[in-house]
DNA sequence: CATTTTGTTCAAAAAAACTTGAACATTATT
DNA sequence: AATAATGTTCAAGTTTTTTTGAACAAAATG
């Protein structure tokens, strides 16, 4: 990574821009976020574009996600036009954002397309066709549930002992 | 979807191949588990492709990644020389496949990046940058105990009442 | 052992996802 | 009001991922 930055954060922007990825999230995403995690100070899009050397475009698409996923919030600071982004480091802020815009959303997809095969399965004449979809669709509904009654726990779990006991005073 | 398959199997095959784009799999890999979980009797590779429309080394690639996710695994038939495939349906098992194969490595992973990080602070020498720098460490190391932590319980979870009551007989 | 059946591999083609940058919009400054 | 600063959008370019299919390997059959 050609850089602005010192070793040790770019270490862990590849970290995060690892991570990203690994969720499904634009390399572009972890680093912006990376970048930000490693500062105590608020940067603007125009320090995340050159520290990164990415372009406009990406900045700000970048930032705005991050922003709806609630991963990255906006800060103020006096005398100052632009607008300042800091980074989220509740691992349960991040893992419920995550999950709300990424896990909900596919859910509730999820209940449209059983609704649809249900329907489906309505005009099915055969009767052993009919049995063997009937089935598929009760397995199916039954893991939607399964799934629906996971996603708070992993909301809590998360949460217990989020913030670290503080060792180096900051 | 241009098809061999009645309509409900066409819509639930739909279901897996956007389930598996959400998790980060290739699309065939979804349309192969949907058409299997559709289906009673085993099927080969060559049933594979031929119903779904899809190539040799997709469903040669697919079938075997399947199987070590746990999701698909082999059966035998009297009188077949060729190797048959199910779906595994118990979300359980495929959940937990999926984590072992998907999430663990990332953590173990994980665990190198940060000692990386870690040998990297201890050349550091600016103070503020160094301090910075620990304090950052130790917030990820945090994380990464909670998503450990996380994980056994998600297996957990998911496997409470697994099997649904049968309704209609098979 | 030649042939057929079954399955794997991998380079090239196709498709999908991401990034860029220039044009545009908006709001502040002079 | 003109200019400058900041931010958004999106078509085109780039990169990455996925799929294809032909060549190859392995094992069964005649």
């Amino acid at each position: 990574m050609r850089s602005n930055l010192v070793e040790w954060e770019n270490a862990i922007v590849d970290l995060f821009t690892n991570a990203a990825q690994s969720i499904g999230l634009p390399k572009s995403f972890g680093q912006i976020y990376g970048l930000l995690f490693c500062r105590n100070e608020p940067l603007a899009m125009d320090d995340v574009m050159s520290l990164l050397d990415i372009s406009k475009g990406s900045a700000s698409q970048g930032l705005r996600s991050l922003r709806q996923l609630g991963a990255v919030s906006s800060a103020f600071a006096p005398g100052e036009r632009r607008e300042l982004y800091i980074a989220e480091i509740r691992l349960r802020k991040l893992v419920s954002g995550f999950l709300r815009e990424q896990a909900d959303p596919h859910l509730e997809k999820g209940v449209a397309r059983l609704k649809q095969i249900e329907e489906l399965l309505k005009n099915v004449k055969e009767k052993d066709s009919h049995q063997r979809g009937i089935r598929r669709f009760e397995i199916l509904t039954g893991w939607h549930r399964q799934m629906s009654r996971l996603l708070p726990w992993v909301k809590m779990i998360v949460g217990k002992s989020d913030r670290l006991p503080k060792k180096s005073s900051e």
